[in-house]
DNA sequence: CCTTGACCCTCCAGTGACTGGAAGCCTTAT
DNA sequence: ATAAGGCTTCCAGTCACTGGAGGGTCAAGG
């Protein structure tokens, strides 16, 4: 397969893919001329990669997810483990993100919205002010 | 001030705040060596950026923002419109967020974690199985 | 007056994970 | 034979900083 058939099958950008070769997750083959030839199993690493990158993995926990992909002697303990971390991480996000939500919510509720110059939410931004 | 005082003050690395200068959101004075001196405007922008993107504004609402700020005849709508843009693109993060916790905080428990090889992470990562 | 140390300056490069574009080969179909 | 479309590499840009090198400035103490 050429590069736009597992762009295609793979849902990866060919941009991307020849970034991920780049940086070493995957060494397709090459013909006479230069082009790149993925075999299935080159294809299924990218689907692993899609999929671990919509989850937030990143690249670097691809890699080690990746490797122990291949590993047909790794324990499922160190994926979970690197899951698990991941997940924190996630979680922390989704606080951080709750808490904006919450502030910015609460101004844009404050603020009448009309042509008057007079607005809660920059007088926030200034002050600090609850 | 030197930009250490207004640094401590606003809570802003020095670097940030020359980075801030070099991209034209504030015009911090000179001294004839060449140090920057910082108003008590200064620091109130300062300041301000330093809320705004706590909030998780990217540096070109910020920008606006402070011309808002700056400008008195300006209408509240504005400055609402752009926030409620704001909590409308934090919401959509919100719930990427959540859909990508729930799928892994669902293969995390589905996952033994011990020291056998077998790991539903990896499988539903190369499949797409649920 | 000199030194020391803390502070300040600019400039360059790197981060993460791509993305866009230019310039030019390769393949396939007409 | 040629045209279209796909492929190649390489360079630059994104966002919002951050780190570091190499050097100037300032205030205090000896």
């Amino acid at each position: 397969m050429n590069i736009g058939d597992v762009a295609a099958k793979s849902g990866l950008p060919a941009k991307t893919i020849r970034y991920y070769e780049d940086i070493g997750l995957i060494r397709p083959a090459r013909t006479e001329s230069g082009y790149r030839t993925f075999s299935d199993s080159d294809l299924h690493k990218l689907t692993f990669l899609a999929r671990a990158r919509a989850l937030g993995f990143s690249i670097e926990d691809c890699r080690t997810l990746l490797a122990l992909y291949e590993d047909e002697s790794r324990a499922s303990a160190d994926v979970k483990k690197l899951a698990e971390e991941h997940l924190e991480q996630i979680d922390a996000k989704l606080r951080q993100l709750q808490s904006m939500r919450d502030t910015l919510s609460h101004l844009v509720h404050a603020c009448h919205g009309d042509d008057r110059p007079d607005c809660p939410i920059l007088s926030d931004l200034a002050t600090g002010a609850e």
